[in-house]
DNA sequence: AGGATGATGGACT
DNA sequence: GTCCATCATCCTA
C-alpha cells in the first residue's frame, strides 16, 4: 500500500483512484467529523481545460500550485464550498476534488450542519458542509497530523469505477471521476 | 468598472 | 425532469 504522500505526488488521474477509502477528517469548533472518501475527480492543471488551474496561477487557485496535500477550497455557484487536494510536484496545478463520502464519525454533528438526516456528504458541497470546511481553510496542509482538516490512510475499496466527470463543460470525455464500489454494486 | 460564468444542491412539478 | 439562488472570480474594456 502506498502512503498518502506517494499517492498525492503522482499525476492526479493515477493518484485519485488510490485516494478512495482514505479518510477526510475535520476538527472544527471543538468537534470531529470523519468521512470515508468514495468519490473523487482528477483535474490536471494546464493539460485540462476543465481545471481551475488551466489558465495558470491566480489569486484564487494558488493552493493548487502548492505542495501536494494542500487544501484548495473554492466557492461554487455562490452558495457552496468545494474542497480539493493539490497533487503532483509543486507548480503543476494538478489536483483532486473530493466529491463525496460516507460519514463514519461525528454523524450527529454532520446532520446538524447539514440540517437533514441523510445525504450528508454525497456531493462536493455537501461534503464540505458536513465537515465544516469553508474558504478560510484554503491552504491548509492535509498531511499534517495536527491540521484541523487532514487526510488519513484507509482501506482501498474492492472495486473502483471510472466515469466522465460531473458538471463540467470542457474536456467532458475524460474518465477522471472515480467511485468506490463493490463487486455487487457497480455504481455509476 | 461591469458582466458572464460556474468542478452544486435543494425545492418543486 | 426543471428551475434557480447567489457570489467570488476572472475576463474584457
Amino acid at each position: 500500500m502506498s502512503s498518502l504522500e506517494e499517492i498525492l505526488v503522482r499525476p492526479p488521474d493515477e493518484g485519485a483512484p488510490l485516494l478512495l477509502g482514505s479518510f477526510l477528517v475535520s476538527d472544527i469548533g471543538g468537534v470531529r467529523v470523519k468521512v470515508r472518501l468514495d468519490e473523487v475527480e482528477a483535474y490536471r492543471g494546464a493539460d485540462d481545460p476543465a481545471s481551475h488551474a488551466y489558465r495558470g496561477l491566480t489569486p484564487r487557485n494558488g493552493s493548487m500550485f502548492a505542495r501536494p496535500g494542500t487544501l484548495y477550497v473554492y466557492r461554487s455557484y455562490g452558495v457552496h464550498n468545494c474542497a480539493n487536494t493539490s497533487a503532483g510536484p509543486v507548480g503543476t496545478g494538478w489536483g483532486i476534488l473530493f466529491r463525496g463520502g460516507e460519514v463514519v464519525e461525528g454523524e450527529s454533528i454532520a446532520r446538524k450542519r447539514r440540517g437533514r438526516d441523510s445525504g450528508l456528504a454525497d456531493g462536493p458541497g455537501k461534503l464540505c458542509q458536513a465537515l465544516g470546511i469553508d474558504l478560510s481553510h484554503d491552504g491548509l496542509y492535509l498531511l499534517a497530523p495536527d491540521s484541523p482538516i487532514r487526510l488519513e490512510q484507509g482501506e482501498p475499496p474492492e472495486v473502483v469505477v471510472s466515469t466522465p466527470r460531473v458538471g463540467i463543460t470542457k474536456a467532458k470525455e475524460r474518465p477522471w471521476r472515480f467511485v468506490a464500489a463493490t463487486m455487487a454494486t457497480a455504481r455509476q
